[in-house]
DNA sequence: ATTATTAAACGTTTAAATTACACTATATGT
DNA sequence: ACATATAGTGTAATTTAAACGTTTAATAAT
């Protein structure tokens, strides 16, 4: 039952996590570990996204939700392709080039980049069997192949669709605050917001539904809950065109 | 100096072109023709977009680049890199699996789309070696492997970047009419626009210059010409977020 | 019980942009 | 000179965005 894999074709991941308590946008990242077996120096030692290669018998959609579920244990998340990645020289500097004789992949491989978005709390990073962390997608570590220009291209694709589509709802969690939203919009944004104009044009989306339930055990008034309903939005818009010519 | 094709990624181009005298926004396709050498019946007889296999030393840009080159003889035009197209399926009808045998390339191939923008005027098509045709991007004939689908993902895809990029100026002259510019938007969207109300809002746009010119050779009052300022736009906005939130 | 504290929630005014809508102007061809 | 077809203009009503300060509700401290 196993397929072959496609030596030269891959999918990489990159998994947007946010974290509502902290407010922080994050991407979540596996170490990338290499030491000499006969003098025991350190050859690689820095992080990557998670990537597969495709196997013969399996869509592209399918490979990154493999790997996603490799990773995270996760399923049936928000995902986009948005890039394929396939300079020639994209996996050739000195620390990728021994990674990949030690792996034994092809040199010239094409990627195809996904990026996922998810709550941070969902993954359980304990059991996590690829030393699996989360960065602020700030503040990122040392990244082998081009992966860092991989997530850049990522967040940007992201900046531009949470404005025209309601994908934000996916790094949150079902019951949320106005002011969770906001935050996550600055997070991403990384631009200050008005809070009493947000609000005012948040709570009038027909498809923000006020909960009977507030906030709890938090210390000070707690806030209203509101969840996102997918089914008012979708009977909204055929097309969202929020932009005007 | 000829370099190795790598056989199983490929590169297919959608060319829309737009002919500001018809008003038409079109799909430049190429003849896919078969006949049976014993019977001379007729095997295959439809359209493909153009498309080629990556060479080992070749960016993914540069392969598309060098499709459309062959294809119009143009260089530097707009590309954008849309979407990878991989399912395992996508070229198994029958058809396909005939033209494949003939021309020997790899089944499970994963394609790297791209869309270009041009002026329909720009190419000559009497001097072109496949048989390349415009076809209305709303009339398209019989096409083979997943090509439909692929022109349907780009024009999705123009549909909404038009509103928020200035990619329309590609597909037009370097010199227009206010009305050319909404002629375009709704050939591009299918909508009606206000004319008094699009003149205005493109009017004030600091990056439409108006010229020292009128049309020459209209047998009715002759219209402004005007011209788009890439270098204005470009101070204008670092990134150009046209949606609020 | 009263008070302090902190974040949530509300409202008004001004400016700008969008929409809807009908007539005038101008160059050409007859 | 007249007809014709397309270019081009203006205003009022509505909606949306931006900029602000004050009140309310809950818990924590006294």
């Amino acid at each position: 039952m196993k397929s072959k894999k496609i030596k030269n074709i891959s999918v990489d991941c990159v998994v947007f996590g946010y974290n509502t308590i902290e407010k922080s946008l994050n991407v979540l990242l596996i170490k990338r570990y290499l030491e000499s077996e006969t003098t025991s120096e350190i050859l690689v030692d820095d992080y990557v996204l998670t990537g597969y290669h495709i196997n013969e018998d399996e869509t592209l959609d399918d490979t990154a939700s493999r790997a996603l579920k490799e990773l995270t244990g996760l399923s049936s998340l928000y995902k986009k392709q948005f890039k394929a990645f396939g300079s020639p020289d994209r996996l050739l500097n000195d620390k990728d080039q021994i990674w990949i004789k030690n792996e034994g992949f092809n040199t010239r491989t094409v990627t195809i980049a996904y990026y996922f978005l998810i709550k941070t709390e969902a993954v359980n990073l304990h059991e996590n069997k690829y030393n699996a962390k989360w960065f602020p997608v700030n503040d990122l570590p040392e990244l082998g192949f081009d992966h860092e220009a991989i997530i850049l291209e990522a967040y940007e694709d992201l900046k531009i669709k949470c404005l025209s589509e309601p994908i934000i709802f996916e790094l949150l969690p079902h019951k949320f605050t106005i002011n969770d939203v906001q935050d996550l919009y600055q997070s991403i944004l990384g631009i200050e917001i008005d809070n009493r104009n947000f609000r005012r044009k948040l709570i009038h989306k027909k498809y923000i539904i006020p909960l009977d339930e507030k906030q709890v055990g938090v210390s000070k008034k707690p806030a209203q809950l509101y969840m996102f309903s997918k089914d008012v939005y979708d009977k909204m818009f055929e097309k969202n065109y929020l932009i005007s010519i």
